[in-house]
DNA sequence: TTTACAATTCGATAACTATCGAAATGTGAT
DNA sequence: ATCACATTTCGATAGTTATCGAATTGTAAA
């Protein structure tokens, strides 16, 4: 779980992440991929420093990536995200 | 926010907070206080490092400090992780 | 006012990380 | 086969951070 908030804990790759989810969000009523050129374009950083964060998000298990020809998509793992909300939930009254 | 989670990206200070949080939840029954001193011990870190670490858990806003006396005492900000979690909530479906 | 203990400050160090540019690799289109 | 472009790998570097021991400060009790 550590390994889940390092993961967002670097402004780029919250940024990298919340785009997926939004992306990953609209794709119900777009059914569009999320690609990761595209986002690389919106940062502004390299695309080798992309390639490094999309890593630790994905060793995180916070998304998946898959390669769709020439491009990479990714998408959010639910399962994980609901347990870092259920860890940071407060048990309160 | 990117302050949040690097608060939470150390896995001493990540259960530093836990055992706020969850001496936090018990005082609706028992009424005590959250000793920093007791967390100190169970956490094979010396005084020095947790000292450090409660002040990354303050700078983040995740908790309040207040010193009683000779201890110290903390407490969960409610709101602080109230909003983590609204960032964190997926808007699927 | 001395003692005991909780907490903090300070300075140092070893380990980690974000980022880059250059080069390499994969892949679809020409 | 060649090109264009998306992505990855590699090596290097500058900056950050977790942790420690020693010394200091705050506070309550003896």
């Amino acid at each position: 779980m550590v390994k889940v908030f390092k993961a967002l804990s670097n402004s780029n790759r919250l940024e990298l992440y919340l785009q997926i989810v939004r992306k990953h969000d609209a794709s119900y009523e777009t059914n569009c991929e999320c690609l990761i050129s595209d986002i690389v374009k919106s940062l502004n950083i390299g695309a080798p420093t992309v390639s490094h964060h999309l890593k630790e998000l994905a060793n995180a298990e916070l998304i998946f990536t898959e390669r769709k020809g020439k491009y990479l998509v990714a998408k959010v793992n639910e399962n994980m995200v609901n347990e870092v909300n259920e860890l940071l939930k407060l048990h309160l009254k």
